[in-house]
DNA sequence: GCTGCAGTTATTTTT
DNA sequence: TAACTGCAGC
């Protein structure tokens, strides 16, 4: 069994006893950087060579991106060793997984068919919208919300509208249970008739046709000898019932996690699953514990072992460099503010570059929230350090690209989301108006398709004749797709019949005229002035590209990705998977940072209130703060030569009072280590302030201004008086006419005319 | 019906 | 600062 020593030669101890282990279940217990997925991706390597086909394993990722790594590891590990196999493992995301499992079985519910499509976040904003609106409840914003979150959370159990109980209504809740079945089944009804799928129906439904359908039960309980999943600490009651699901007598189970870095409980994981859940369900499980870190200095060990101590719900454990390496220490800065923090930062990375210590790519930035990125971009572009940011807009989101997937969208499954994005691109002289009046007549006729609808009852909804002419043009090049799409014989010819047909909608024209009227604008994106265009054809070049690869079916045969599986493909994106490669410096947040490391890392915005988020400090949930120390334990442990830990000063002027360093600073015993350098501010005077908004919220409050939400309606004002505004900053009064008042401002406002009245601005008074 | 402007308001995390 | 809303003007 030269395989056998191979491998237990390329692992420590505990590793190789995990990877080769013949226990039926197994669960890896693995710390930050002891090789976790490394040692998982030698456990699929082995099984095979041990002998199990290729399709009857599975292994279940949390990203694609990692996903597509293990792929070419495994296949890597097959050809040192001289192995050859026909097929491949499946290994995927859940989600992943069970869109392959109901593009084959779906319809056998009768209610969905397999062309169903996933909707984003922002089309079922939009739908919650119109169930809201449709009950007078829009304004409500209390109600809307934390109804929206139960349900979020009664889907992560797998449970639809018919299994809601009156339990599910928290104590002192906005809405009743009466509210909570109907803004539930009008949701669910809607998607159903659009044939359309959220995130967590791919989930439940998986489960509900395993759960009520014996044949197909009985297919899929077979179908796997061995099971693996990755990062199992934040799998949510759902995923595990789908596992247990597809686990016949005979599967085996091998999961990989550490309780320690669960972070998405808001997302209904249960690290009690991993914790007690599977010893209950499996009295012969096995656990192999592995805290030999590999990634890590001693000195960044410590510290975020101090800090993950203070939970109480834990099982204890310590990383211990595998290299004895102390390192050097963690250092830590409280900065005048949020400017200077991302200023400082950026000099330290532009110094580290400079004195040849880093490449760009050594280094991350990670942060709690998305709006963080902000202020560090500026500071990042001054010093003209290039950078990627994982998270925030994201390709697949912006507005051109979302239009051009409608069209194709639209195609496969021509729901209604898709049909309203392609009706205001370009647009069709239809407005609100006629959309209300199209809504009504399809509520009385018992009508769910608004294509279909926009294209026979056009005298019914009085449409006028330019909309007309547009919508024809829209429709015969519809058809003519649809025709070359089904006669065509291979994917070539399926591409070239998408690219005219994009055309041939008027879509690519409408596109350049955006561009052009950005040029004109002179906000135009992109070095070229045509930054949308580029964007459709890079869209187009990734379709091509996914139209010439080849995946491998259930029969273990290459086969030929189609439209459908591209859309789903895109839907299914997560943030790491977008990013590319480059010399580059990494900004994201603690989430997406999951399962990175980098040689260098700067930890930003550890305050109190931003981290931990101020929904936990004023939580009366413990395990709120838990969590979120979890959370600075995975952002800590991402660092493998240098951490570099940072808070801020100033006015915090959502919550009141000043910015105050993070208790997991104290907690990580980084702030009794060794004293916060207090930033010279006076020597950043010279300096321009990033903000292109120098009056931003702490030099208000600096004046004392901030928080004072007295109207200032009964404020008189003369000319010459000066003004604060919260954009414009301090201005002049030029003239006073009524109640409003003319008032100079300094570039690039100028003059502005302000009501009196508003909270936007005060009288400045001289002190 | 569409566009642009001004004011308001709010910031968790994501497959 | 960005995302949204309501409104005025075309």
């Amino acid at each position: 069994m030269d395989f056998l020593m191979d491998i237990l030669s390329k692992l420590n101890s505990s590793q190789g006893k995990a990877a080769t282990s013949d226990s039926k279940h197994l669960r890896i217990i693995a710390g930050a950087g002891t090789g976790k997925t490394r040692t998982l991706t030698y456990r699929v390597a082995y099984l095979l060579m041990k002998g199990i086909a290729p399709n009857r394993i599975v292994c279940i990722t949390f990203t694609n991106k990692v996903a597509r790594e293990m792929r070419e590891r495994v296949q890597q590990i097959l050809d040192e060793n001289h192995f050859a196999f026909e097929g491949f493992p499946l290994i995927s995301t859940f989600h992943g997984f069970c869109y392959r499992f109901l593009k084959k079985e779906i319809d056998s519910l009768g209610i969905y068919n397999r062309n169903f499509n996933i909707i984003d976040d922002e089309d079922r904003n939009r739908l919650y919208k119109e169930i809201f609106t449709g009950m007078g409840k829009k304004d409500n914003k209390d109600f809307c919300r934390s109804i929206v979150s139960t349900i979020d959370h009664i889907k992560t159990e797998g449970r639809y509208p018919e299994e809601l109980s009156p339990k599910d209504v928290p104590l002192g809740s906005v809405f009743t249970f009466a509210d909570l079945e109907k803004v539930y089944s009008q949701y669910q009804d809607q998607l159903r008739n659009q044939n359309l799928l959220d995130f967590d129906d791919l989930l439940i439904l998986t489960v509900k046709l395993m759960e009520e359908n014996p044949e197909i039960r009985s297919y899929w309980k077979r179908k796997f000898d061995d099971i693996l999943v990755d990062e199992f600490q934040d799998t949510n009651a759902i995923q595990y019932r789908l596992l247990l699901l597809f686990m016949g007598e005979e599967t085996a189970l091998t999961v990989v996690g550490d309780p320690d870095q669960t972070i998405y409980t808001w997302r209904g994981a249960k690290n009690e699953i991993i914790k007690n859940s599977l010893q209950k369900d499996f009295p012969d499980l096995e656990t192999v514990v592995l805290d030999e870190n590999y990634r890590s200095t001693q000195n960044i060990l410590d510290r975020a072992n101090c800090l993950i101590k203070k939970n109480h719900d834990r099982i204890d454990k310590d990383l211990l460099a595998a290299n004895h390496v102390k390192g050097e220490k963690v250092e830590y800065h409280d900065y005048f503010d949020n400017a200077s923090e991302a200023r400082e930062v950026s000099k330290t990375i532009y110094q580290l570059v400079q004195g040849g210590k880093a490449k760009f790519s050594d280094i991350a930035v990670i942060y709690r929230s998305n709006y963080l990125s902000n202020v560090l971009e500026r500071q990042l572009a001054l010093y003209q350090i290039p950078y990627r940011i994982y998270g925030g807009m994201k390709f697949f989101e912006r507005k051109v690209i979302k239009d051009a997937l409608a069209y194709l969208r639209l195609a496969v499954n021509p729901d209604d989301y898709s049909f309203l994005r392609i009706l205001q691109a370009p647009t069709k002289g239809i407005g609100e108006v006629t959309l209300a009046k199209a809504k009504d007549w399809m509520a009385k006729e018992k009508r769910n398709n608004l294509l279909e609808v926009f294209r026979l009852d056009q005298d019914k909804l009085k449409i006028k004749s330019s909309s007309r002419l547009a919508l024809k043009d829209f429709f015969d090049a519809y058809d003519r797709f649809q025709k070359k799409r089904e006669n065509a014989t291979d994917n070539d010819e399926l591409f070239s019949a998408i690219a005219s047909y994009l055309e041939e909608t008027g879509f690519l024209a409408y596109v350049r005229r955006l561009d052009r009227e950005e040029t004109d604008r002179g906000s135009y994106v992109g070095s070229t002035g045509n930054g949308n265009e580029e964007n459709v054809q890079e869209l187009l070049h990734t379709l091509q590209q996914f139209f010439s690869s080849e995946y491998l079916g259930e029969d273990g045969k290459p086969q030929k990705p189609d439209l459908e599986d591209f859309l789903i493909e895109v839907a299914l994106q997560s943030d790491q998977d977008t990013m590319e490669d480059g010399n580059q410096v990494s900004l994201m947040t603690g989430h997406v940072s999951k399962g990175l490391e980098f040689p260098f890392v700067f930890v930003t915005g550890l305050n109190e209130n931003i981290f931990p988020t101020s929904h936990a400090v004023s939580s009366l949930a413990p395990e709120a703060i838990e969590e979120e120390r979890r959370l600075a334990y995975v952002c800590m442990t991402r660092a493998q030569r240098r951490l570099y830990l940072s808070s801020f000063g100033g006015n915090d002027f959502i919550h009141g009072g000043s910015y105050r360093p993070s208790r997991f600073l104290k907690e990580a015993g980084v702030v009794s280590e060794m004293k916060p350098t207090l930033p010279d501010y006076q020597a950043h005077q010279g300096t321009r302030r990033p903000s292109s908004n120098p009056f931003a919220p702490t030099f208000m409050s600096k004046m004392g201004l901030a928080h004072s939400n007295k109207s200032n309606e009964n404020e008189k004002y003369q000319v010459g008086d000066k003004v604060v505004h919260t954009t414009f900053g301090v201005g002049n009064v030029l003239a006073v006419e009524g109640n409003k008042i003319d008032v100079l401002f300094p570039e690039p406002f100028g003059k502005k005319k302000l009501a009196i009245g508003f909270k936007a601005f005060h009288k400045l008074k001289e002190e």
